[in-house]
DNA sequence: GCTGCTTTGTGAACGTGTGCACGAGTGCCT
DNA sequence: AGGCACTCGTGCACACGTTCACAAAGCAGC
C-alpha cells in the first residue's frame, strides 16, 4: 500500500494500447467471457501476444498462469490505471461542422467523457442546441470549466482560430486539450495535447498508394531547383 | 534517373511527420517566404531541429548549407514523395453524424482528397444530399469506386457495421482504409488501415489527467481477485 | 503426489527513433 | 581572396519499443 505512490512509469506506446484492450476485455466480457489468454487478446487486438503481456506487466501480476486473465478484474484494474474510475466532463470549443458532429456522436458521453458544454465565439451559433446541449458563448467558458470540473478541452475550430481557443482553454483552467485543427498549438509544458487530423492521416495513406504504384512514373518532367 | 527504382525507404516516424512540414511550408510560401531554416520549421512544427534536417535528408538533399531549404521546391518534393501531385477521390461508408461531418468539411477536397461519394446502407438516408455529395446506397460502392477510380475508403460507421463496411471496401477495390469506428478491422495484408478512434485519445488524456492527480487516491477500496 | 499441458511474466536480443555534435559546404563582407 | 558566420547533412550514442524464447507457476487427470 505504501509503495502506491512508487508506480512505475507505463510507456507511452503501452498506454496507448490499454484502451483497445480494455474495449476487447469489456465487449468480451459482456458476451460472457470471463477468462482470457494473452493470444486471444492478442488476436482480437491485432497485436503479438508478446506484447499484451509485457503491456498488461506493467499493470502488475494480474494474470494466472496456465489459465489467462480474469476479465472482469483486467477490466477493472485497466480502468483503474487510466483514471476511469470516474467521468471527465469535457467541453467542446467550436460548433461548426465538427464540433456538432462530436456533441452527436453518442459514443463520448458513454465511455466516460460527456460534454459538460459547447461554446462558439460566433453569436449567431449561440443558444442553438445540439443534441441536448445549448451553446454558449465563449466568453462562458471560464465558468463552464470551474462549475463543471472540466479538465479535458476538444478545440474543434477553424485553424485560425484553433491557437486563441487553445489560449483560452489554458486560461480557463483545462489541462489537457485534444486538438482537431491542423495546427500546432503553443501552449506551457504542463499542459497535454494530443493531435488528431485527419488530412495527415490521409495524406499517409497516399504515401503508401503512391508507393505501391511504383512511385517512379512520377519522376518525369521534375522542375529542377534555381541553382544549376 | 535510373536510381529511382532504389528509393530508400522512408521510416514510418518520418512519413508521419512530412504531411505537418508540408503544411506549414505551405504556409510560409503563403506569406511570401522563399527560404526557411531546420530551425525555424521545427520552430514551428513543435519539433527537433536535427529531426527535421534528418526526415528531409531522406528525401534528398534538397538544402543548401548557411541558408536553408527553398520553401517552393522543398513543398514539390514532399508533395511528390507523398503522392500528392494528383488527387486522391475518397469514398465515406456511413452517413451518419460523422459521414455527414466528414463530407462537409471542406479541407477534405482542398488538400487533395475530393469526396467521390458517399454511402449508406439505411434506404432511409439514401438521396438525401450533404454538402452537395448525393448519399447513395452502400450497394452502388463497387461502382462508385470504380468509375472514380477510388483507392481509399473511410469507415464512419457504428462500430456493428464497422467489419462489413471493411469487407465490401476491400472488394470493391480499395486498397487503404481510414477507419473512425472504434474495432480494430480485419483486412488483408495487401490493404493499408490507419485508424482514428476518439475514445482511445481521450482515454489517454485521462490517464495523463490521472497521473496528474496523484493517482495514488483511487487505490482505496480496490476489490480484489476471487483467489487468496 | 506426480506427470503433462497450458499460459504467464520477463530477460535478452534486436530494431526503430531521437538528439547531439561536428565536419562540410555556402554566402557575405571586407 | 580570405575570413567569418551560418546552416545543412550525418555518424554515433542513447532511449524506446518490439519480439523471441524460456523458466516459473498453475491446473487437470490419474
Amino acid at each position: 500500500m505504501a509503495s502506491e505512490r512508487t508506480r512505475r512509469r507505463i510507456p507511452d506506446a503501452t498506454v496507448a494500447r490499454l484502451p483497445v484492450y480494455l474495449r476487447i476485455l469489456t465487449e468480451q466480457g459482456d458476451e460472457g467471457v470471463d477468462s482470457i489468454s494473452s493470444e486471444r487478446l492478442a488476436e482480437l487486438g491485432g497485436v503479438n501476444a508478446a506484447k499484451v503481456r509485457k503491456d498488461l506487466s506493467y499493470l502488475g501480476s494480474y494474470g494466472t498462469r496456465g489459465v489467462g486473465y480474469e476479465v472482469a478484474y483486467l477490466v477493472y484494474q485497466i480502468r483503474r490505471e487510466l483514471g476511469l474510475t470516474h467521468d471527465w466532463p469535457v467541453v467542446i470549443v467550436g460548433a461548426g461542422n465538427l464540433g456538432q458532429a462530436l456533441a452527436g456522436y453518442g459514443g463520448f458521453g458513454e465511455r466516460g467523457f460527456p460534454v459538460a458544454g459547447i461554446v462558439d465565439i460566433d453569436e449567431a451559433k449561440v443558444g442553438s442546441v445540439l443534441s441536448g446541449v445549448r451553446v454558449r458563448h465563449i466568453d462562458e467558458l471560464p465558468q463552464i470549466v470551474q462549475t463543471k470540473r472540466v479538465s479535458i478541452g476538444v478545440v474543434a475550430t477553424p485553424a485560425g482560430a484553433a491557437q486563441d481557443a487553445a489560449d483560452r482553454l489554458v486560461r480557463a483552467g483545462v489541462t489537457s486539450i485534444l486538438n482537431f485543427a491542423p495546427v500546432v498549438l503553443a501552449v506551457p509544458r504542463a499542459i497535454e495535447v494530443r493531435k488528431v487530423d485527419l488530412a495527415v492521416e490521409l495524406q499517409i495513406l497516399s504515401y503508401h498508394e503512391q508507393r505501391r504504384a511504383g512511385g517512379a512514373i512520377h519522376a518525369v518532367g521534375t522542375p529542377r531547383p534555381a541553382s544549376a
